[in-house]
Formats: structure tokens, sequence, C-alpha cells
DNA sequence: CTGAAGTTGTGAAAACAGTAACAATGTTAC
DNA sequence: GTAACATTGTTACTGTTTTCACAACTTCAG
């Protein structure tokens, strides 16, 4: 038996539902997989096996149906309730996620954040109570927290991390520009914006094949 | 005749070059494979491939010359020369990155930053002057500037990204959390945080084998 | 009912990324 | 000088992700 979500569908999906979501509201009932694969600019292929990957099934000649297809993508991202996520980092970028996941982002909630700096902890900044980071260790298991974003100046990315794993958490979110060692039953996502930024200048200098 | 430099090379490459710096700052000379494959947490195998993509060999033995190495990387990446960057977008997201780029990434240079809000433009913010987005097309080709970091709401992304390709961009970081339709010679990475962390939320969940 | 049109679901192939293994090589000890 | 050792450079392999291609299916027109 063997039944394994590759990441970059679970991402795709979370493309898929918010698209779905916006023609849901406009009453739309049926969609072919070239039709949400222009709209996520994918191939079609690449959207029938996604929804293959969550045993989700269309019908040929009326494609799928929209309201079932968003409910199903939901069940299988586990969104019913509402996730909840912890943030280290208080900085510049924190307050832009915290920002932008309180308005952007409903299903996720930030439920704690956490900063070394006494002049931001105590407060609420930008919807989130910030907290001493010294309270990982009591507030995450508490909340039952299992995921955490962490964005923080490189010196102190691996000890807060490794301050979140000994309190249960199961999955890092990582915007701090240096490597984590973590141990392997943790999920780790990598946003180095440094190395992205790299990757772009380079390839944007080197010609590339057109389509 | 076949040299494609893989993506994930570069980025890799990025951050060896951040490692290898440090350790030029305390004076070592040499590094074997699996050190630098140790600090940036891959494996010795992966790294001796990286370099071997960039033509750099070191001794058996001895192992890298960091001096020569991280020169190596940098002439590879072409970074002599500090590469001009445009930043559209300049919201809590767009702050946030000027200012991480200013004091943290000194190889870039964020010569340009865009936004069509009227009370940011015409000011220096985070170090950058803001300019309105009509200014695009004139300022874009004057700097030959050809990569852009787009921090912007979903509902204009894609508008301003149309505007930068036709001034001339051919790589971009998007950061708003909806696909762009590009010609195909552009470079594009999309860096969308809630799919992002709806990865990391998706897999925190489930279990997963340790190492 | 039958055929045409167009889509889905999926096995097979290709492309891509990472790992393992090992011959070749430089270094050191003696 | 030579043998033992540890590491590099590279090839072959493994595993994953994406694309291709097509049989099976559903609908509709006539």
């Amino acid at each position: 038996m063997k039944s394994e979500i590759p990441p970059n569908t679970v991402a795709r999906l979370s493309l898929y539902r918010r698209l779905l979501e916006a023609w849901l509201e406009k009453g739309t009932t049926h969609l072919y997989s070239h039709e949400i694969a222009s709209m996520a600019c994918v191939t079609p292929a690449q959207v029938r096996r996604d929804l293959m990957a969550i045993g989700y099934s269309g019908s040929p000649s009326r494609g799928y149906s929209v309201d079932a297809l968003e409910d199903s993508i939901g069940r299988f991202l586990g969104s019913d309730t509402v996730r909840k996520i912890a943030l280290v980092g208080m900085g510049n970028l924190g307050r832009a996620l915290a920002t932008y996941f309180v308005s952007r982002a409903p299903r996720f909630r930030m439920t704690a954040a956490f900063d070394n700096d006494p002049r931001k902890t105590g407060r609420v900044i930008a919807g989130c109570m910030v907290h001493p980071v010294e309270a990982i260790p009591g507030i995450i298991p508490a909340e039952g927290i299992r995921t955490a974003v962490l964005a923080l100046p490189p010196e102190s990315a691996q000890e807060m991390a490794d301050t979140l794993v000994k309190a249960g958490v199961k999955g890092i979110l990582n915007f701090a520009p240096v490597p984590l060692r973590l141990p392997g039953d943790v999920f780790l996502e990598n946003r180095d914006v440094t190395a992205s930024l790299e990757k772009v200048a380079f390839f944007s200098g080197q010609p590339r094949e057109g389509n």
C-alpha cells in the first residue's frame, strides 16, 4: 500500500480552491480541467492528476462540479477546522505576514506570536498578541499548535526552531536565510528570499527559450 | 552541446557562498565537501555535484579553497557587477523586503521601487525612491533592469507583470497569491505564502517518517 | 438507437532531482 | 620511494514529478 501526496500537489490544490471559490460566487456550476488549468497556469493533465490524488472524480462531457470539488479539496486539506499557526519574529517581515494572514488567509488563525524584544511583547501587533519567546514551551502545547512560521534574523533561527520542535511543532515555514537542522519527522519549507532572488536574477540574465 | 544549470543548484550556490563568506572572515582556507554539506544541511554528494555544475575543482585531501570557490561562485552567479532589482508594491510586504535587501543582501541593489498610491510615491521609503507605476516604462529600460520583485495585491499583479515584461524585465519573483501568465522567455518564481503555509500545515498534520 | 464530439482517468514515458558508489588523485607517514 | 588514506569528480542508479497519449465514458444530435 502506497499513498503519498506530492507536496507540490498540495500547494496547487490550495490554489485551485481559491480559484474555485471565485467561480462559486459567480454561480458557475461546472468547469473542465482545461479551464481550471488555464486559470492556474498549469497543464490540464496536471490538474487531472492532482485531482486524482485526492480521489475526486469529475464527469466526462460535464467536467468537475465546482461546488463538490471545492468541498472535496477543503476536506482533503483538512480546513473544516481552522488551523492554528504560530508566528515567531515580529520584525518587518513578521508584521507583514501577520497583516497578510489576518486579511487574506482567513483559513489560518495566527493563534500566537512571539518575539524576544520586550518593546514588542505584551502588546497586540497586527491583530496578534505578542508573547516573549520564553512562553513558547507553555503556549504551543497548550494550544495544540503544530505549525510555525519563522520570520527571524539568521542568528536566532536555529535556536527558535529547536525550541518549537521541542514544544511539539511538526511543520515549519522558514523565512530566515539559514538552513535549519531538524528531525526528519518535522516538515520544513524554506523560503530564503535571497536565494530566490539570486535564482531569478541568474535566469534573468541568461536567455531562455520561449514557448 | 548541452549545458543546463538546474534552478535548485543556483539557489544552493547562493547559500554556499554566504556560508563561505563567513568562513573566509574567520580565516579558514580550505573546506571539504562534507563540511560545506553539513553547514548547508545537504549531502556531500549534492555539494560536489553542484560545484561540478560551475566547473570548479577542488583538490583531493585538501578539499576546496574557500577563497577561490567563493570567487568562482561569484563569477558564475554574475555578481561582480551588483545586480539591479525593481520592486513593485510598497505595502507591508514591499517595505519589509526593501528593508531586508538594503541591510542583508548588499549584492542586490533595489534601483527602483514603484507603487500606485500617491501617498507613497515621490518619497524615499526603506531606502528606496518610490515612483508611480506609470514611470515603469521609462525607468526600467533606462536603468537596464531585468529583474523585478512583485509584492502586490492579487488584483493588480498580472497587469503590473505585463507592464514590466513589456519594459524589458526577464525575471519575476512573485509574492502575489495569483498565478501569472507570462511569455516563455521570462523566468518566473512564485512565492505564494498562502500555498506554502497550506503545504506546511498539511504535512504538520500527517505523521511523517523520521530519519 | 447510433455515431460524433469532447472530456475524464490513468498507464507509460520522459524529464528532473538527488543519492550512491567508485576509480582517480593528491597527501602524508614511514 | 612507496603504501595507506581520505577526498574529489563522475557515472550509474533511484526516486519523484510532470507530460503524453489513449481507452473509456457521457452527452447530444439526428
